[in-house]
DNA sequence: AACATTGTTGACCGATCGGTCAAAACAATC
DNA sequence: GATTGTTTTGACCGATCGGTCAACAATGTT
């Protein structure tokens, strides 16, 4: 097997497995981890179910594999801030980078919302891990921010819970928000519309002055 | 049959049918629809099977049975405001009942969640007809204290999407929630906390200033 | 006591579940 | 062209799915 053949050969197997991942995201994230079954998504991916099982494994181990790329996506969010950050730009961009992320992997964060609805069975250690010790590193530096004055003493974690409910809702309950508003999906006027309003009402509720706010 | 032995059978048949509704709505807010199975409802109920095929029908009358009795809990909130409301005072009680419901009935909650999540499918037609008018109402009062100068002029949809998300989100994710708080489950300080949190940020951030606050 | 109604439940149905396997098809190397 | 390794896939496995049914208790009603 030349370098050449090989290249070739993982090209397509990574094809397949991109066609099989994708398909059986739509599926999982319909109908969760119970209600999603190998056959449905082989329908979806046009493959024999045996197929997919060649190339995952099994069940479990595709949704684990899908999990896992989705914690991958959602890295590097408030990463690299400081206490000596602009409050205002880094919510903004929280909420918008949240947003953008809703609506890229719209499957992803569904599927991860009905794991978290099943009680987390494959996520716990993730979320009393590493999510955990991200979670109370940020409120340190909010904390930091409120004591310099940037902005009110409100409580850190309430504050990222409110931004991670508000921007995911418009992805999870796309089904309610679509429905009410009448419409087939988001247009972009609605994302910009409901961006702004977003970062006027968390902002301004949390006493931050937004001094350069559209410098994006 | 007296009216005495028939309010006795009514009684008895109630009792089971309670206990299989509550059972029933444990497995489907956890698992789905599809993933859901009678006989892990029957498990639950302490039933055998074909007893609860006897008192529900069929698995879908059940499931819609679970959907009716949760909408009707929702009702009367913001139901009687009018332009001559005061915005804090309405708000900040939205968002208390809101918060309250969630934690009183957390599967139901979860019920509804996961259906819409899978799309909607049983719940279209309610979105888009009943709720779809229930927001257009309440949006139209909210614009009159905007322009009663009683509030920022924000988008009401946009509002009522986020007082519906940021609530919710305590319920419906609450294994992320405790799994980061590093608790079992919410205690009535951080239910307390987070109440006082969302006011001030959302009243603050739509410009109402809280004349009267706490006087519930 | 005889009868009718309602409640209970194990046994069973065809369909589908996740997963295995072997035979065939395909590709690469000698 | 024989050999070796990799994909592909229909057939099949025991278990479970939602749902039916008949036999049987339990409970009025007369």
């Amino acid at each position: 097997m030349t370098a050449d053949t090989a290249n070739q050969e993982n090209a397509s197997r990574d094809r397949i497995e991109q066609t099989i991942l994708s398909a059986a995201e739509q599926v999982f994230s319909q109908h969760g981890y119970r209600g999603a079954s190998l056959q449905a998504i082989a329908d979806q991916a046009k493959l024999p179910k045996a197929n997919i099982l060649y190339y995952m494994g099994s069940k479990q181990a595709l949704y684990v594999r899908l999990l896992n790329r989705m914690m991958n996506r959602w890295n590097a969010v408030l990463e690299d801030i400081t206490e000596d950050s602009d409050p205002g730009q880094v919510l903004s961009d929280f909420i918008r980078t949240k947003m953008m992320l809703g609506q890229r992997y719209p499957e992803g964060s569904k599927l991860f919302a009905a794991e978290i609805l099943a009680g987390a069975p494959f996520l716990k250690e993730y979320l009393a891990g590493e999510l955990k010790e991200w979670v109370a590193s940020r409120a340190v530096i909010i904390r930091q921010w409120a004591q310099l004055g940037k902005m009110d003493d409100v409580d850190p974690r309430w504050l990222i819970f409110l931004i991670w409910s508000a921007t995911q809702h418009y992805t999870e309950y796309s089904a309610q928000v679509t429905g009410i508003l009448g419409e087939e999906a988001l247009s972009e006027a609605d994302l910009a519309s409901i961006c702004q309003f977003l970062e006027h009402v968390i902002l301004k509720g949390c006493g931050i002055t937004s001094s350069n706010a559209t410098s994006h």
